[in-house]
DNA sequence: GGTCAATCTCTTAGTGCTAAGAGAAATATA
DNA sequence: TATATTTCTCTTAGCACTAAGAGATTGACC
C-alpha cells in the first residue's frame, strides 16, 4: 500500500491519494481475513456462506428458527442467495424448511440436531482463528480499530 | 454488530466473541465501501475490476505497460481473472495487448489514449468518494484506523 | 543439441452472487 | 365482495471469480 501511494505521488502529484491508505488496507485485510476464516470452516466441512447461515440461526433465541427474510436482513445478501444457501444446507440435512401456518408465505428455517452439533463444534475454532488474527494488536489498538471502523460504518449509513 | 455480540453472549456464554466486533465491522465496512466506490466507477462507465486494471497501469512508470503476471500480483486475483478482465478492456479499446519480443511468453498490456483519458477523469472522482467516506473521522482517528489495519495485515502475512 | 523443468498466458467447468421477476398469500381499498 | 397492493420465497440468466490444467516458450543441465 505504501508503494502504491508513492507511485501515485509520482504519476499524479496533483491528487491527494492519502485516503487510499485506509481503503486499500481495508479491502486487503477483509479479503485475507475471509480466506483465513474459510480454512477454519473447511476443517468442519463448511464454507463461509454456510457458516454464516448456521451461525445466524444458532445465535437466535431457541428454538433457533428464522425466516429467509430474517436471514437476508442479517446477511447483506439478496433473497436469491438465501434460497440457494438454504438449498445446500437442507440437502445436507443441516437445516429444515417448514411452511408457516399462520402466514403461509413464510418459511421457517430451523437447525437440525446435526446442524446444531456442527455449528457448535465449529464456533470455538472460528473464534480462536479470529483471536489469532488479532494477536498482533494490543487491547488499546483493538479498541481504536473497532472504533475507527464503527465511525466509518456510521458515515457509510450502516445501522450499526 | 453490538446486537450480534450480545446474542452470542446469551446463547453461548462460554465463548468470548469480542473479536467478532472487529471482523464483523471489517467485512461490513469493506463491503459497503466497495459498493459506494462502484457507484462512482459506474458514472464513468467502469466497474471495480476494470478500474483496478486501468489504475494499476496508470500509476506504473511511463509508458504505463505491465504484463498480466504483474497485474495479477498487484490485484490479488488469479491469472484467469486477469485474462478475462483484459478481454473486456481490450474489446472496449481501453488497453492493448502486445506480444513480448525478447520473451515471447510475455504479453505487454498498455493503456490506449482512450483508456488513459478515462482513468484520468475517473481518478479525481474516486479519490473524492474515498475522502467523503472518511469525512466522519478526524485526522487522529484516521491514523489509528490505518495503523490498526496495518498491524492486522502484518499478522495476516501481507507484504505490506 | 536434446530433454526437462519452469514460466507465462489463456481456456473452461463449476461456484456463488445479483438483478429481475414470477407465483402465492395476506392485507388494504373501493 | 372484488380488486389492487404489498409481502414473502423462489427461479433463472448473466457475471466475475477460482481451480485446474493446456499450450507455448525459455532456460538449465547433461
Amino acid at each position: 500500500m505504501d508503494r502504491i501511494v508513492e507511485q501515485w505521488g509520482r504519476q499524479r502529484p496533483d491528487l491527494d491519494v492519502s485516503p487510499m491508505e485506509v481503503f486499500g488496507r481495508l479491502s486487503r485485510a477483509a479479503r485475507l481475513a475471509k480466506a483465513e476464516m474459510g480454512r477454519t470452516f473447511a476443517e468442519h466441512g463448511l464454507d463461509g456462506p454456510s457458516f454464516d447461515m448456521l451461525a445466524t440461526l444458532r445465535r437466535s433465541d431457541p428454538p433457533h428458527r428464522l425466516t429467509p427474510a430474517e436471514l437476508m436482513r442479517a446477511s447483506m445478501v439478496t433473497s436469491g442467495a438465501i434460497s440457494q444457501r438454504l438449498d445446500k444446507l437442507e440437502a445436507r440435512g443441516l437445516v429444515t424448511r417448514t411452511r408457516g401456518e399462520a402466514d403461509a408465505r413464510n418459511v421457517y428455517v430451523g437447525l437440525t440436531d446435526k446442524g446444531r452439533t456442527l455449528i457448535d463444534a465449529a464456533l470455538p475454532d472460528h473464534v480462536a482463528t479470529e483471536e489469532r488474527m488479532l494477536s498482533g494488536l494490543g487491547a488499546a489498538q483493538r479498541k481504536a480499530l473497532a472504533s475507527g471502523l464503527r465511525a466509518l460504518l456510521e458515515t457509510l449509513g450502516d445501522d450499526d
